[in-house]
RNA sequence: GGGUAGGUAGCGAAGCGGUUAAACGCAUCAGACUGUAAAUCUGACGGCUUAUGCCUUCGGAGGUUCGAAUCCUUCCCUACCCA
């Protein structure tokens, strides 16, 4: 298949992006994949210990996509060996490795979320234990020896925990040599990651020649914060939209998110259209439209990107119903009730409305149930039910218990 | 190898023999309010079919005591300094 102009191609590898390093070394590599009608292998290394996709890993992936629609080949690795270190990313902490089997499950559903994103075409999946786990203990000294403490400390996750006096293990170090090893393995043309994992990848770029290759050229992609508007977007930290979310909750959690936010979320999450994106624009700062309905907006493309158009119609419909209505949603689950009564706390907690029954009787205790509408405050409350009838716990859990 | 400081609930961090299920902050959940699952305010925040009751928690295991997160012994783990 026919490669676009060397231009052409920039342009879209650019879009969202916030580095390209050295851009000049990837246009030559787009000259030469063009003159020879030969595609660039492009490297994305997945963490299958954390198989759980939010929109800011869709950063990533969409760009990864346009590699794809551009006609070049991408290499998705999967890390089940590296998964046994634990990236010392992220969380300041050591993480518990996983075992091999583990990481496969993971493997499998990282790729099935993925694939929301991806197209089938021009991919391939490469698991990291197929090269790293053959190699010998004087492999190991080899690659070791291409760099140094003092270069692997400059790692700004090894910086802080050093001042904050945080263990790190020995293992952690070799992190980065593992994964720019992967690069070694594929031949990498191109690696694409989020800004954090830029030390990474340049680690990649030094093995890769002191291996004899010609260095991958990296691309950074922005990283998008949580819907809390601080963190970055991360599923321990309870602040992520995930891939698995039901537009419900994608809808929900795009609601919550900081005013702030609005518009780098239709840029990264929803990726508009520049003529929409630069519509959304001018209505943020037109003081007379409420941001609420632009959220509302951007819940609606999220749930339309990762789903469909008729799911973000109806998950629209259900957050205004159960949120500004105040009613009661149509579609809810349900549960049969087989006696003929009941504590109020014994179903809540049978019925996973809550985990615990003390838990239960707080939310009873503080107004948080009602039957049918009806507030329920008296913990020790008993049902006798003549008819169907909806509990509502809490802001948004719903059931219809059938008599 | 020598020394010092530590390991407390989801996280951070007080407490250092009794009224301590354990201050405080963050996170979480609920209520009020609203433009929303935002912000703010209020409250809850170990478990038990609910009890001025019982059970389980302060790195692990023992012990001293009427009584231990708090004292002792021992084991495990971590950071820092020196070598």
């Amino acid at each position: 298949m026919p490669f676009r102009s060397v231009k052409e191609q920039l342009d879209v590898i650019k879009r969202n992006t916030v580095e390209i390093i050295p851009e000049e070394e990837l246009e030559k590599k787009l000259e030469k994949s063009l003159k020879e009608n030969k595609p660039l292998i492009v490297k994305l290394g997945c963490d299958p210990s954390r198989p759980d996709l939010h929109i800011g890993h869709g950063v990533v992936l969409q760009k990864l996509r346009d590699f794809q629609d551009l006609g070049h080949k991408v290499i998705l690795i999967i890390g089940d060996f590296t998964a046994m270190i634990g990236d010392p990313s992220g969380k300041n902490k050591t993480r518990p490795p996983l075992t091999i089997e583990e990481t496969k499950v993971n493997g499998k559903t990282y790729f099935d979320q993925a694939s929301k994103i991806l197209s089938e075409k021009n991919l391939e999946i490469r698991y990291n234990s197929e090269w790293l786990g053959n190699m010998t203990f004087s492999d190991v000294i080899k690659l070791a020896s291409k760099y140094t403490v003092a270069q692997i400390l400059e790692r700004d996750d090894f910086e802080k925990r050093m001042e904050s006096k945080t263990p790190i293990s020995l293992h952690e170090l070799l992190y980065p040599l593992s994964q720019a090893m992967d690069s070694v393995a594929i031949s990498s043309d191109v690696e694409i990651g989020g800004t954090d994992q830029k030390f990474n990848l340049l680690v990649g770029r030094a093995i890769q020649e002191a291996y004899g290759q010609e260095s991958q050229c990296i691309v950074t992609c922005e990283l998008l914060e949580g819907t809390d508007g601080v963190e970055k977007m991360s599923k321990s930290l309870n602040n992520a939209i995930c891939f698995t979310d039901s537009p419900k909750d994608i809808f929900g959690k795009s609601m919550s998110i900081p005013d702030a936010l609005i518009y780098k979320y239709f840029t990264l999450g929803a990726m508009l259209s520049f003529e929409e994106l630069t519509e959304i624009k001018k209505q943020l700062e037109d003081p007379s439209i409420n941001p609420r309905n632009l959220k509302v907006r951007l819940g609606y493309e999220l749930v339309k990107k990762y789903y469909d158009e008729e799911s973000a119609n109806y998950a629209q419909h259900e957050f205004e119903t159960i949120f500004v209505k105040k009613e009661v949603p149509d579609d809810i689950p349900e549960f049969k009730l087989d006696a003929k009564e009941v504590k109020l706390v014994t179903l809540i907690k049978e019925a996973n409305m809550a985990s615990t029954s003390s838990e239960a009787i707080r939310l009873i205790k503080q107004g948080g149930v009602t039957i049918d509408g009806r507030k329920i405050t008296d913990d020790k409350f008993v049902i006798k039910p003549e008819k169907d009838f909806v509990l509502k716990v809490g802001k948004r859990k719903f059931l219809k218990v059938l008599v």
